[in-house]
DNA sequence: TTACCATATCAAATATTCTTGATATGTGCA
DNA sequence: TGCACATATCAAGAATATTTGATATGGTAA
């Protein structure tokens, strides 16, 4: 239950949302960014800055909820940060969800 | 997209999200409490107060937060209050949910 | 090494949410 | 009507969250 109410917690901020769908969904326009096994498909800082006109300190802010919360996992590369969606946590929330709240 | 922020705000509340959980698998430990068509079984405020050890004006505010989300409906009956999940929204949140954050 | 760039962190200001006690509203019953 | 009880609302304070600019950290490349 504490789980699922930090990830509801992390999800309730239109801007962290937002980010989630970008991770998901979103087009690379700044760097092509793949993560180690080159199967999933993230997202730069710079992405996110840029497509949601955030300044960097906000999106470093709010990039860390999500880590924390579980549902991002962050990269380093170089200098950089690739960011992931964690697609296990994402998978448990809604697993979850439905056990404590879906039809009985 | 707002409509889950708002949702998962509702839901990031351990309160909240306890007396979501009564409202699916709660015992009725003070009174019945069926809805008009008799099929869904819900809980009076004197439950959730008792319940979970709460006074009444926090009980009203959180009630009150889940209601306006759209996650409980509520029917008065005479001068108590009766509460009801509402299975509708919760399902359309993971449908949405799994559209905007699911497996591509 | 230094210069430069990306990201993290910090402290202060602001905004939002939560809690509480007091009071108001509304309902049923004598 | 007037009393008793259930719930709603309000105002104030406490607690959290968010935003910002400044500064720190850490990596890359010359």
């Amino acid at each position: 239950m504490v789980d699922n109410v930090r990830i509801a917690k992390a999800l309730s901020d239109p801007i962290r949302y937002q980010i989630m769908m970008m991770l998901v969904h979103g087009e690379a326009k700044c760097c092509k960014v793949t993560s180690e096994d080159g199967e999933r498909v993230g997202l730069c800082n710079c992405e996110i800055m840029t497509e949601l006109g955030l300044i960097q300190s906000r999106v470093s802010y709010h990039m860390k909820e999500l880590v924390d919360a579980g549902l991002v996992i962050e990269e380093p590369r170089g200098k950089w940060k690739h960011y992931f969606i964690n697609t296990e946590t994402v998978r448990a929330f809604m697993e979850q969800l439905n056990q404590d709240l879906g039809e009985s």
